[in-house]
DNA sequence: AACGATTGTTACAGCGCCGTGACACGGATC
DNA sequence: GATCCGTGTCACGGCGCTGTAACAATCGTT
């Protein structure tokens, strides 16, 4: 994992629980008292998630999920809602602002985590750390490093990260607009054909390990990474 | 998935969110804030599906809906109307526009994509990426590969649109125009007899696994998938 | 059986997609 | 400031794909 998660609670108890056991998962935490605070952290650097308590003083749970919304450059950060009773009404409310999960209090950290680590995994398979295998090839995230039969590959970070995405997401046909998205960023102008050459690139790094051939392409759609 | 989903929509917030969804849900999202606008759009290119708001500032929702199902280039694209309340009424003069399906607010992000699957099932299963499954043929869109009798057969891209859209459309007889407006596009200027070279192809390509027996000519109408 | 209509089959030219190498630019390092 | 590394873009060339025409084969009808 490793993720950098914000919690915006005006608790101060529950504000400490969760943001210890974020530690104990091996995150890191940052602490926002209210939305105004929130706001000012988001600005300095964009967390990979974002715990958000429903009832704030000042800008509500609600809105404040509305503004990163609303704003290219945040919208695409996972929420976490936290909430004190399970109204039906405040969870139909509160995906409509798009947040992707919900957790109501009190809650377990066992549920915490379990709750976190699945947002990360669905929104962002390549976050998190596990080791992720296809063919002889294996990427350590942790460690940053690859290694193809068991000789060592090295990538250069572009590479690094598509070739993460691909393992992540195998069997799979990615068009170049896709690949962009996940890899680069949405709010990146680059051309689609520069796919091509950090293909190319990739598969030059991976030549002398004959792993070239799991990344396939497909023509007129984009590229496939499979074992076969 | 991978469907042009056109999102009609004036209050820019929901616009905003529902464009949002759909992307993570791996569609093309356009935007309209208006009647006039969406005719522009649809004008220049047809999308697989329109999200429509009910109450629209100018033309409104349920003219514009029947607009399009008055003319021939649009009365197939399916609709999803949006609405404020779930008032009873609302939905039936909605449904009796040609609505498809029918969504009050507030919704959730799962709600929303449940029924935009669920519609293009019904309505346009090519669009899907479900496996598809006829005889011993086996298509995956995901991964953009053919099996037959567990046999990988290679295709062109026109030979798998052609077979994706046989196959989600079985035992029915379809005319060559209406191959080239669903599998080339609508405004797309080929010769009818261009069909019958790629079903020729596709026929070609099958022969090694003894499945080209599928595809059947109908004289004097067109072709049917069948595995009779 | 003969004829016209419809479809099967092949060849070919043109175009577009993709692989590839080269190059310029910017940031980091020393 | 010089150098190196990573990155994005371009241009060129090859090859696969596509549409069309031409001819062969087949079907249905009289």
């Amino acid at each position: 994992m490793a993720a950098t998660i914000l919690v915006i609670e005006d608790e101060p108890a529950i504000q400490e629980l969760i943001s210890y056991n974020l530690k104990q998962a091996g995150h890191q935490a940052l602490k926002a008292d209210n939305a105004e605070q929130a706001l000012n952290l988001v600005q300095n650097a964009l967390p990979d998630l974002i715990l958000l308590d429903w009832m704030l003083p000042g800008i509500s749970g609600v809105e404040f999920a509305r503004r990163l919304r609303s704003d290219k450059r945040t919208k695409a950060i996972p929420i976490i809602m936290l909430t004190a009773r399970s109204e039906e009404q405040d969870k139909l409310t509160g995906l409509e602002t798009g947040a992707d999960d919900y957790i109501t209090k009190p809650f377990s950290p066992r549920e915490l985590n379990a709750r976190v680590k699945a947002v990360l995994r669905r929104r962002a398979p390549q976050m998190t750390d596990d080791l992720v295998q296809v063919g002889g090839l294996k990427l350590d995230p942790a460690s940053h490093r690859v290694t193809g039969n068991a000789t060592p590959v090295d990538l250069g970070p572009t590479e690094f990260r598509l070739l993460h995405f691909l393992m992540t997401h195998p069997e799979r046909v990615h068009s170049r607009t896709q690949l962009l998205d996940q890899v680069w960023g949405d709010h990146v102008f680059v051309e689609e054909r520069t796919v091509d050459v950090h293909i190319r690139r990739l598969r030059k790094a991976l030549e002398p390990t004959a792993l070239d051939s799991l990344i396939q392409t497909v023509r007129g759609t984009g590229y496939r990474l499979s074992p076969n």
